[in-house]
RNA sequence: GGACGUGUAGCUCAAUUGGUUAGAGCAUCUGCUUUACACGCAGAGGGUCGGGGGUUCGAGUCCCUCCACGUCCA
């Protein structure tokens, strides 16, 4: 026994152990080499003041399997890290600090001087969650990782700008956007979530010019805004207010004139069927203050404060002005009453604030005509085929939908982190958008002035990481990685970004590079907690990976992410699930070490061979019948955990290696091998045999799960390694990052072998059946018989086997013949094909209990023959069904019939010597 | 309002193109300090596949409808 392995797995050290050897060696570096395929993988780069979250470790550990699977199948994998800037977030982070370390706020500080405290800040902390990512075992090729701040990227947001604005796709204009009162910038469509939110729908009587006593009463969930309203509106159809359109109305404390007007936008159903127009400062009115011709007024300040066209509540923030100003106008009489009202309030996702209609000039990207190439990538053509394909497929939809009704971009932020919109203004106001900021006294190109200043705003961080799959590659310069690694293979990512960031990188990548950036885009699965929640910081019910790795290990977090992530279904997840990976580890770690604590002469034994012998074993050669089924049970595992893989089924590649390990390997082989490991059965060469079928399945076992479960699999692997060397005769990897992938040949699936086994494993079965449920002591010698139906089935257990049998029933003896006599006082299993067990229970049988057990069987085969019966007696099925499917139910009926005549049979058996 | 998804054992989830008696893990029950592992071994119980209708020789699987829940969009 290794002293070094403990008989329970302790992952701690060993993951750090590992994750330096690995890096050390620079396993995870990808050097471009012409005569491997290569297989590029972009991280969703994680924002620079991110933490590792259950979301970030189930991604981030479906990529690292993908990444260590390609590479160990001979792929040359670039999996390329990074982290976005993160503007609003970040800028948000050193605020914070600065407040609160230096009393100080950003404004009193400058621009320069903050941003210089930004960058403090990044190189600080701005690894953090790459370092976390180190943990998880990502095999990352760090000396390739990038910032979307970092020089390179910043020159491709500018040359991408630059290339936009003279083709005319980005542009300026004084637009309705949505305004954050709170981080104070514009933010684009795509960052709104709209809220339910329980409020009031006021109803405002607006008294009709010249007949003060006559009011149009218009309902409203937020009167505030009516400083800014600039008309009434009314459906053309509505009868109520027919005579109306085209009078005048006093609005309220103004005292301004406003038109009725006839909109067929408005919905008579809604309140009064008289709505209050306010063109600017909601994007429905915005639309009819433009088909109307009416003013467009700002009542707010860029803070959420009312400005002064608020009169008297100016400087008030706005729902404070809300609530004052309708107990002013309900003191004058003007409130006919306040209805509770629940409606979608548009929250920016940031702030988590109400977000306000604002016009404002911003910077916009046109969409439309960068949508058509990302449309046609992702929609299949007549043959069904796809240049990008969504997994699992549905998100297509989803994708698509959103570009065919895409709005203009608006990508300016009134922020100091980010890019800077690289556009100059000379004294008249003219723009340019340049590359490389302009030399002293610089002149605009068109106008000729000079250019006095650079405009204020930074671009959205979206329209850096929208170019991430190839500005992290070096573009715009034609580097040799952009040749040979894009476009990219797969990219794995949340669906809540499939807008903000899919399809906007593919956009960016046929406009930049005119050609797709990815070729598969899987959509992992959304975790929750255990009551199907959403886990969120606010409500505290997240669960943190990295107290899990501590916990449970690293290898036991990644293996039951995947184990519970069926395809595009969300995961349940609570901490405890974790035991499932747990225990796992801790299974394969005791399988390794029961073999390599009975490889001690593994190597003296394989020095004695000829090297035409030991070359034999190495290759496989296999003798006893739990070789053969042990070695075929790895190849069928082989064959479908590759398959799997290759499709992106995680979870089907997870189930299959745990159960071929679990139920395959530990519970069989290991216990059917043990006598000839340590009862000198079979004698030398058997032993040699197992111990050489020990090794060369346990690294094809390590290597499949190295993927998955790379820490874990390593440790055991290095310790096999020498015996590999001595099998393989040569110097065995440095390590399993850069082992080959297990290769499975459809000459090594055994088939016979595996029946023969299948047949055993019945035996066994049967036998333990009947000890469990007549509560015999384990202890208790038994003698079985098996009374099989020709000699064919006589020949599937050999000596060997029937050792096997009685090893692992725990029988005295196994007699076995064609049509065996069954001891008088016995239990019964029926196996089918003819074949039956019988345990001789002389002197310790109970009838009853025999009986039970009969009688419920023969109730189980009397209702599946039933079944059958009532399925063949239908002429239609018997005439219609394919053949060989009815061939096979009247074969299943014939069987279960004799084996219930068996049953019955015995029965009558039980019952007579019952009664003696 | 629209789109998508989900509903199968007490819980969490599987189930190829429709075709043997619907499977795992956890939990439960019964044994077991068997010299790799009690984070284990052996055995067992547990399901009218959300309701209804239809197509079909045959439906958990396809169609319609209803109910419940979730997500996104407006």
């Amino acid at each position: 026994m290794p002293a070094e392995m403990p008989p329970r797995f302790q992952p701690g050290t060993i993951e750090t152990k590992w994750y330096e050897f690995w890096t050390d060696h620079e396993l995870f570096k990808a050097v471009r080499d012409i005569r491997k395929k290569p297989f590029s993988i972009m991280i969703p780069p994680p924002n620079v003041t991110g933490v590792l979250h259950m979301g970030h470790a189930l991604n981030n550990t479906l990529q690292d399997i993908v990444a260590r699977f390609k590479r160990m199948q001979g792929f040359c994998v670039l999996w390329l890290p990074g982290t976005d800037h993160a503007g609003i977030a970040t800028q948000a982070v050193v605020e914070k600090k600065l407040l609160a370390e230096q009393k100080v706020t950003r404004n009193e500080l400058g621009r320069e001087k903050f941003l210089e405290e930004v960058w403090k800040w990044k190189d600080e902390y701005g690894n953090r969650i790459l370092n976390q990512l180190k943990k998880l075992g990502a095999s990352c090729d760090w000396s390739r990782t990038r910032f979307t701040m970092d020089e390179g990227l910043t020159r491709a947001v500018r040359e991408s700008f630059v290339k936009l604005w003279h083709k005319g796709l980005v542009y300026r204009g004084y637009r309705m956007i949505n305004w954050d009162c709170k981080l104070q910038t514009a933010i684009s469509d795509d960052e709104i979530e709209t809220t339910e939110t329980r409020g009031h729908l006021w109803y405002i009587r607006y008294p009709i010019k010249d007949q003060p006593e006559k009011f149009v009463v218009v309902a409203t969930t937020r009167p505030e805004t009516m400083f800014g309203d600039t008309a009434v509106a009314v459906n053309p159809d509505d009868e109520r207010f027919s005579n109306l359109v085209g009078k005048h109305l006093i609005l309220p404390i103004v005292g301004r004139e406003i038109p009725v007007i006839a909109d067929d936008s408005v919905n008579p159903e809604f309140g009064t069927g008289a709505v209050k127009v306010t063109p600017g400062h909601d994007f429905n009115d915005y639309e009819r203050g433009q088909r109307h011709n009416l003013p467009m007024i700002n009542v707010l300040n860029k803070d959420g404060t009312l400005n002064e066209q608020g009169g008297k509540y100016q400087g008030i923030e706005r729902l404070k002005a809300r609530k004052q100003l309708v107990e002013e106008l309900d003191g004058i009489g003007l409130i006919e009453r306040v209805e509770d009202y629940t409606n979608n309030v548009p929250h920016s996702d940031r702030s988590k604030t109400p977000v306000e209609p604002l016009l404002s000039e911003q910077w916009f990207v046109k969409m439309k005509e960068l949508a058509q190439p990302a449309i046609a990538d992702v929609k299949p053509d007549e043959e069904g085929k796809r240049e990008i394909t969504f997994v699992p497929e549905r998100w297509e939809k989803v994708y698509l939908s959103w570009l065919e009704n895409v709005r203009d971009w608006c990508i300016s932020r009134q922020l100091w982190w980010g890019h800077r919109i690289p556009v100059w203004y000379d004294a008249d106001g003219n723009a340019v958008a340049l590359k490389e900021d302009p030399a002293e006294g610089a002149l605009h190109p068109d106008s000729g002035k000079p250019l006095v200043r650079q405009d204020d705003d930074v671009l959205d961080t979206w329209a850096s990481s929208w170019l991430w799959p190839f500005s992290t590659l070096g573009w715009p310069e034609k580097t040799a990685d952009l040749g040979y690694f894009y476009p990219t293979h797969f990219l794995s990512t949340a669906r809540d970004i499939i807008y903000l960031w899919v399809a906007r990188m593919v956009m960016a990548s046929h406009e930049f590079m005119d050609e797709k950036p990815f070729s598969t885009v899987y959509i992992h699965a959304t975790v929750l907690d255990a009551s199907g929640q959403r886990m969120s910081k606010t409500k505290g019910n997240g669960i943190d990976p990295l107290v899990m790795f501590e916990q449970w290990g690293v290898d036991a977090v990644r293996l039951t992410l995947p184990l519970l992530t069926s395809e595009g279904q969300d995961i349940k997840l609570s901490e405890s699930k974790f035991e499932m990976g747990r225990n796992f580890c801790n299974k394969l770690w005791n399988a390794s070490r029961f073999a390599i604590s009975n490889l001690d002469d593994f190597e003296e034994a394989i020095g004695k061979l000829s090297e035409t012998e030991r070359a034999g074993l190495n290759e496989g050669q296999v003798v006893e019948l739990e070789d053969c089924f042990i070695e075929g049970r790895f190849t069928n595992a082989v064959v479908d955990v590759t398959d799997a893989l290759e499709r992106y089924k995680f979870n089907e590649a997870a189930q299959a290696m745990y159960h071929f390990v679990w139920d395959d390997f530990c519970d069989w082989y290991l216990e059917v091998v043990k006598p000839r490991l340590y009862d000198g059965k079979g004698g030398e060469r058997s032993k040699l045999r197992a111990q050489t079928t020990l090794v060369r399945v346990l690294d094809g076992i390590l290597k499949m799960l190295h993927p998955i479960i790379p820490f874990v699999t390593e440790e055991i692997w290095q310790t096999l390694r020498p015996m590999l060397a001595v099998l393989r005769g040569d110097t065995p990897e440095l390590s399993l990052v850069i082992a080959q992938w297990p290769k499975a040949s459809k000459d090594r699936l055994f088939e016979p072998e595996q029946k023969r086994f299948a047949f055993m494993q019945d035996v066994t079965r049967a036998v333990r059946n009947i000890r469990a449920e007549h509560s015999l002591d384990p202890k208790t010698p038994i003698e079985g018989v098996l009374s099989v139906s020709d000699k064919a089935t006589l020949d599937l257990l050999g000596e060997a086997e029937r050792d096997t049998v009685c090893k692992l029933a725990g029988l005295s003896s196994l007699t076995v013949a064609v049509g065996a006599k069954k001891p008088e006082a016995s239990a019964t299993v029926v196996l089918g094909n003819g074949n039956e067990v019988f345990v001789n229970l002389e002197g310790l049988i109970d009838y009853a209990m025999e009986l039970l057990r009969l009688e419920a069987n023969q109730a189980k085969l009397t209702e599946g023959i039933n079944k059958l019966k009532r399925k063949l007696e239908n002429l239609n099925y018997v005439e219609r069904a394919p053949k060989d499917v009815v061939q096979r139910d009247r074969d299943r009926v014939s069987e279960l019939v004799t084996e219930l005549e068996r049953i019955e049979k015995h029965i009558e058996e039980v019952k007579a010597m019952a009664k003696r």
